[in-house]
DNA sequence: GACCATCTACTACAGTTGTAGTAGATGGTG
DNA sequence: CACCATCTACTACAACTGTAGTAGATGGTC
């Protein structure tokens, strides 16, 4: 049931409120968003309807007020947009992306250090 | 005009096809994916109308038949998808992506090899 | 126990995407 | 120059997305 979970850009923006802190009521989810967002509250509640009728949330009663907590945490739906990105953009070769990142994009200081131990480690453990 | 180009799943195959050699007849880009995608003739006719409605690509005509050719290039919309990418499941942090690739992806052969130029890129590049 | 603030349920509606069909124009070939 | 294979132009249509409105149910408060 729980599958290949593709998350619409709004729905990110919804589970991304809910991974943060969970169960949540609808009303509290708009107001984490409401800085980014400037959503109607109908707004969230229909995508968290959405998001439920595809399995990415589940929800209880409290009185009369729904509260919601994800089923699929933020890790699986990052690897299914990760996995995605690449099929599309790198014809599935992590190899590609990390040949882009390397010559393409602005990286700050950090990224670049980073990138570099990152590329470091992974080939170090692959001669290992 | 050519600003944020951003492209559906369909689209990117169409593209794909489009960026190996151009320009391109509608019939030559459906041979092209037809390995990958079994679509019908007027569903590649089709996603070039649009892609040619957002800018993407331009045709010439010569004789009853259009001949098709990338406006956008590989690399730009390599990194108007990576941005979204990024964006949406890392907040716009490439050290996020890094971090995952790091702990969470698995490498092919491919990968590899394409890494360990990248790698041996990058040193140099530092030690310029 | 009545009322109000608030919640859910149902409905809406335009734009995008995936995936094509059909009809009418037309260039090359005999 | 007529015909046919093939092209383009126009149309289609359901699913998914973005973004909500409205009406009716209901739980807490006086």
């Amino acid at each position: 049931m729980v599958g290949i979970m593709k998350l619409s850009d709004s729905e990110w923006i919804v589970m991304g409120a809910l991974w943060a802190h969970a169960p949540a009521t609808a009303r509290e989810l708009l107001e984490r968003i409401e800085a980014e967002t400037d959503w109607a509250y109908m707004t969230v509640k229909t995508l968290l309807t959405r998001l439920q009728d595809k399995g990415a949330v589940s929800s209880e009663r409290r009185g009369k007020t729904d509260w919601f907590r994800p089923i699929v945490s933020r890790d699986k739906a990052t690897r299914t947009a990760f996995r995605a990105f690449i099929d599309r953009a790198f014809d599935g070769a992590v190899g590609g992306l990390l040949h882009h990142l390397a010559r393409e994009e602005k990286l700050t200081k950090r990224d670049r250090e980073l990138l570099r131990r990152t590329l470091r480690e992974l080939v170090e453990e692959e001669s290992r």
